[in-house]
DNA sequence: TTAGGGTTAG
């Protein structure tokens, strides 16, 4: 336990060597106890501290100021700043309304950090308001007040105002540049901004990093990657912003070069790798580096799990998806945003785990058509396409729109279970009431439906008549319907075509040689598999064209 | 009078 006795350090030294929350509280408890809980000085220094360490939790922060009975202007204003960041717009405005009603004055120290809350929410008609009180109190002359303006409106996306701003300041430095230049990219105006990069007296890192960030926005990595190697010197941020925009641009052997050159790894940059492999179709790399970084103790977040969930999806790992829904459960992630519950869901169904999906699918809100896809396609493919189907109508009845995406998905499902009059329904309302024109996929799948009813002239007549060239898949799902339905001359016809275009692919061969033996065309038998021999194909275990 | 402000990456 601390003392505050007088021998003891002074609660001001004790305070400002504070590590953890534990500390902090035995520290207030101490105040309370002591009778200093008036102490401007101690208090603001605890405020302050709180938020340093503990930026959630300054509402703790918030109970021990409302203890002040005449908090004066420091005070006000280390509480301001601590609510400017991280908590809600509401209730920092609620305390710089409150200032303003005890008859405190706003001063040049209030108004950043208030205007930053505005900014952090864009709150164009409330960091109005402000400006004009700022104009008021002739306080727009302060580098740090203009500089938050410049910032505020850039960031609300009237870069007009940031400007006009800019321009009336007497005394600009490189956060009122740099802020000048984020406004610039933010709208994508990338020439304006390297123009500003380039005639700033100084930079900082932050300067250099909101330009690469700019040349990364603007697609050209080349150019970031030459201020990155130009700059004088890089922060975590440098590196992040680098490896996040190969990564984003499927780079990711670069990312990965970078990646492994950066001397300290954050959490963001580990996010990119991460995010860069899942969305890059490579999740076993992806699941490597989240191993990675766990044994490096990095502690996960929403992004991370976000992106692990989705490589999770593609891999349809059961234990992998099992251990990140217990994992999620007991950390400190907002399982209530959207994103987060969006991929549990389809992470979930794509592993199969399908009560687990549609416990979170129903907890949703609101449920968009990435969810609704998600929990449709997953049902469609563990063997439930008649719930699949019902789902996709209840989609409808609620008024969103499929996409492509979505027919693809709901003719896929009404193939699985043979509803072809559905699946048809489904293929005329796509283009008659959607106005989508028909992909080859959508073609494809409208073929295997028909033609596992049995119904292979009509497929045919599909892949014939489509105006775009059907792709072996599409093929694939007649000959398969050949196979089913003994249709001897139509299969030979079908895989004729299909060796032309896949003439390696063992299963279009093994599938014709089958119709054959079903209908006792023994030579025929023999005469194919003579051909796999001539061309060196070996007869693959487990066929499939999905 | 011992304390307080604005910029950069997913």
């Amino acid at each position: 336990m601390i003392s505050l006795s007088s021998s003891s350090p002074s609660p001001l030294s004790l305070l400002k060597s504070c590590k953890t929350i534990r500390t902090l509280e035995q520290i207030h408890a101490q105040i309370i106890r002591k009778g200093s809980e008036q102490d401007h000085v101690l208090i603001s220094e605890f405020i302050s501290i709180c938020n340093s360490l503990y930026p959630n939790k300054i509402t703790y922060a918030g109970t021990v100021f409302d203890r002040v009975l005449q908090p004066n202007i420091y005070l006000w204003n280390t509480l301001i700043k601590g609510y400017s960041t991280y908590s809600s717009f509401a209730t920092c405005f609620g305390f710089f309304r409150r200032m303003k009603q005890s008859c405190v004055c706003a001063d040049k120290y209030t108004f950043p950090s208030i205007i930053k809350a505005c900014s952090s929410v864009v709150a164009l008609k409330e960091g109005r308001v402000v400006h004009g009180l700022i104009v008021k109190c002739g306080l727009e002359d302060d580098v740090f007040v203009g500089s938050s303006l410049v910032d505020f409106y850039g960031k609300c996306g009237q870069v007009f105002n940031a400007r006009k701003v800019f321009d009336e300041m007497f005394v600009r430095n490189e956060v009122t540049w740099t802020s000048m230049i984020v406004g610039y990219s933010s709208t994508g105006d990338y020439l304006e901004a390297k123009k500003l990069f380039d005639e700033m007296p100084e930079r900082n890192v932050a300067s250099w990093n909101a330009m690469i960030n700019g040349f990364v926005k603007s697609g050209d990595l080349v150019g970031a990657k030459l201020l990155f190697d130009e700059m004088p010197e890089k922060n975590m941020v440098s590196f992040g912003t680098m490896i996040d925009g190969y990564a984003k641009s499927g780079n990711m052997a670069s990312a990965h070069a970078l990646f492994d050159q950066s001397p300290e790894k954050d959490i963001v940059s580990w996010s990119a790798m991460i995010s860069g492999y899942a969305q890059n179709g490579q999740p076993k790399e992806a699941v490597k580096m989240f191993n990675d970084m766990l044994s490096r103790n990095v502690k996960p977040d929403e992004y991370v799990m976000v992106s692990l969930m989705s490589a999770c999806s593609q891999t349809g790992d059961w234990e992998l998806a099992k251990w990140v829904d217990s994992y999620l459960s007991e950390s400190s992630i907002d399982l209530g945003q959207h994103h987060v519950t969006a991929a549990l869901v389809d992470m979930h169904a794509k592993c199969g785990n399908l009560d687990r999906a549609a416990a979170f699918f129903d907890k949703m809100p609101t449920r968009d058509l990435v969810s609704y896809c998600s929990m449709i396609q997953g049902l469609s493919v563990h063997g439930h396409a008649v719930q699949a189907i019902a789902l996709f109508r209840k989609m409808l009845a609620e008024g969103l729109t499929p996409d492509d995406a979505a027919f693809t998905i709901i003719l896929s499902a009404c193939s699985h279970v043979d509803l072809v009059d559905e699946g048809c329904h489904f293929f005329e309302i796509m283009v008659n009431e959607y106005s989508i024109a028909p992909s080859t996929d959508h073609y494809a799948c409208k073929v295997s439906l028909l033609g596992r009813a049995g119904r292979l002239r009509e497929a045919y007549d599909i892949l014939k008549e489509m105006p775009m060239e059907p792709h072996a898949g599409a093929w694939g799902g007649l000959l398969w319907a050949c196979r089913i339905h003994g249709d001897v001359a139509l299969g030979k016809e079908v895989a004729d075509r299909l060796i032309k275009i896949e003439p390696q692919n063992p299963a279009n061969y093994v599938l014709l040689s089958d119709i054959y033996a079903a209908s006792n065309q023994w030579s025929d038998v023999h005469h194919v598999r003579n051909l796999m021999s001539e061309k060196g194909i070996r007869k693959l275990c487990g066929r499939s064209w999905i």
